[in-house]
DNA sequence: AAAATATACCTAAGAATGTTATACATAAGG
DNA sequence: CCTTATGTATAACATTCTTAGGTATATTTT
């Protein structure tokens, strides 16, 4: 995703905030979602969104279905309980950091 | 870097940011430096620094001054003219990074 | 005085995450 | 017919960081 690095290791946190939001989506559909709320910016490679999708459905925090569309296959995924709790933990964790490194970056903000 | 794989990558960000404030600094001191900073939350590990300060120094970003200081070695480090201008884009992509993770986790705001 | 903690550096093995490249398949547009 | 878009998938490689060691001196605690 991206040439910058900073991106790494949000990608999880990403992928459960839009399926918390929009029930549930299948893999090129949050490629584009991300294409389209960062206008372009940031762009989410296959090679990274697919094997985060399985490995989250593997914890169990997220449940596949499978639709056949156009005669096209679609894995819908949704949140599972699960993965519905652990979000808003990712959420929490997120916002601290970037608190964290607004604070870094933008020292005088915090007085 | 702390439990949370948020802070990948931002690593750099955070050394090149606080040499271009305090001039120059070297490694423990960085650590510590973030630890206050971020009131305990982000703890960078040694495993993780030195070699990112070796990197850097490879680079050509950061220059390095070997001083013994009550006959403990220490290591500064500051930025180069390199450095400093290649601070400036990195600074301006974490910002640009924040802002896109916002728009993503809160929406809202971007309307 | 001995032991633990703090200061100060370093590296190597492995885990986690992501890029790049490739593969397969259908639909739509030029 | 060929390219682009839609849709999923994996394997080799690169990067970043954690964990777990190692070395050495100074200070604080027991």
């Amino acid at each position: 995703m991206k040439n910058s690095q900073l991106y790494k290791g949000s990608l999880n946190t990403i992928i459960m905030k839009l399926l918390e939001e929009k029930g549930r989506m299948y893999g090129y559909e949050i490629t584009q979602k991300v294409k389209e709320i960062t206008k372009g910016e940031l762009n989410i490679t296959e090679g990274a969104l697919y094997p985060a999708l399985h490995k989250l459905e593997s914890e169990g925090l997220l449940d596949v279905e499978v639709e056949k569309v156009d005669n096209r296959l679609r894995k819908y995924y949704k949140l599972t309980e699960k993965g519905t709790t652990e979000t808003v933990n990712r959420l929490a964790e997120l916002e601290e950091f970037i608190k964290n490194m607004q604070t870094i970056v933008n020292p005088k903000l915090s007085y």
